[in-house]
DNA sequence: GTGACTTTGTGCATCGCTTCACAAAAGGAT
DNA sequence: ATCCTTTTGTGAAGCGATGCACAAAGTCAC
């Protein structure tokens, strides 16, 4: 019996947490395939780590499984759920709907992971009043309207790098906390506000180093110079 | 016995890799504005990390700032490049041409960074023979073909999850060493392969998981159970 | 050429994450 | 009830990245 108030340890470590969404999501597989009970071993190869650092990351949510037999799929599920928050309901706005806002509004792991697309917003009077997976394309001028009306909570930024920091700091000015950032800046915000970026060029260029790399390994040619 | 250049150390740590191609964005933004000269400590600052951090990275590829003055912008622009391996040609192709496939196709960040988008291909007839940013979609059963004839080294992966592991296992039969997943699995390869993984849904979550903290934080309520 | 000033490059202490290895705990068999 | 097997949870060691702080190296003014 634990202390009402004291919800386990409050400090997850970074990484663990960014690992998180990975073991829900083969658990998530297993739960279909009707599998019950896994062991650390078998659910770290499905999520494509090692079973000593799955174990240890567990352990900070709370001593969840059983020696000797494994974890309880469903169970974990659950409790992953939580600590992600992933039981509550996210409302989510896109703003900026280019061909990345096109695909991110149509991309079914949002929905599925308990996250509700709650508005589509664009600058363009092209595209504003079409319709987009349900939804009907905004104007950027209603952009802290639609915020506040639909009770959004986090913000993805799917426009080009020009107009991302002024629009960063339009959501920000209303109280939006949680940014995912996919144009290429870095954005300017205060330290409360938390800002995830994803930039699909970064990922090609470090595997363009390392498929130099093994390109030029045994003899690379010296390089002029 | 060191070969008179001796290519420098070989050994740049991961997390340096990962961030050179952020400092080469402030570097190109910076080049565009017709600066010539940066200090460690604007560079940083415009790429978002510290600059001590900046200057160790920096020093892993060679000695190439002045000291009073800082660094030139363009010789630095070159020089990581070089090391990214961007100064060569890479041919990429896409597969899966869903709404992820052409957002990619179309999206500028890949070919302003040497990368050239050298085939799409998809399973869908529907899909195959459109023409999409210039290039005409081919049929999945060409992969293979297409991959030897193009000299693609980069494959980016953005299709269903249940396709990856197959398609994925084909492009590493004929050759392919680099692959950007984009489908929600953990792809099997061999030791010698490299596979980078995007899970958008991924980012969400643990911006959802600190959303959670901010606002529960204080006096959060306690969970049943 | 000298001295004041700026900024790099790096040794070192620190920190946080990973991995190992094993005691503790649970279940099943006899 | 006792022993044997399996698998968790974790202390401790190892490893790599971070950030501080400063000597070294360069520029510039005179």
């Amino acid at each position: 019996m634990k202390s009402p108030t004291q919800s386990r340890d409050r400090g997850i470590p970074e990484a663990t947490v960014a690992r998180l969404p990975l073991y829900l999501r083969a658990l998530h597989g297993m739960a279909e395939r009707a599998i019950t009970t896994v062991s650390s071993e078998d659910l770290a190869s499905a999520a494509g780590v090692n079973s000593a650092k799955l174990r240890k990351d567990l352990s900070h949510l709370g001593s969840y499984g059983t020696r000797g037999v494994g974890y309880d799929v469903e169970y974990l599920v659950y409790q992953i759920s939580r600590e992600l928050g992933l039981t509550q309901d996210w409302a989510v706005a896109i703003v900026g709907v280019g061909n990345l806002g096109r695909a991110l509004a149509n991309y079914g792991g949002f929905v599925s992971r308990g996250f509700r697309i709650a508005a589509l917003v664009d600058a363009d009077p092209e595209v504003v009043g079409d319709d987009i997976a349900g939804l009907n394309v905004e104007h950027i001028d209603e952009l802290e309207a639609v915020i506040k009306r639909r009770g959004v909570s986090i913000v993805v930024l799917a426009t080009p790098a020009e107009a991302a920091q002024g629009l960063c700091d339009r959501v920000v000015a209303v109280g939006v906390t949680s940014i995912l950032n996919f144009a290429p800046v870095v954005l300017a915000v205060p330290e409360s506000v938390d800002v995830r970026k994803v930039d699909l060029s970064i990922e090609l260029q470090i595997l363009a180093f390392h498929e130099q790399r093994k390109a030029g390994g045994p003899l690379m040619a010296v390089d002029s110079q």
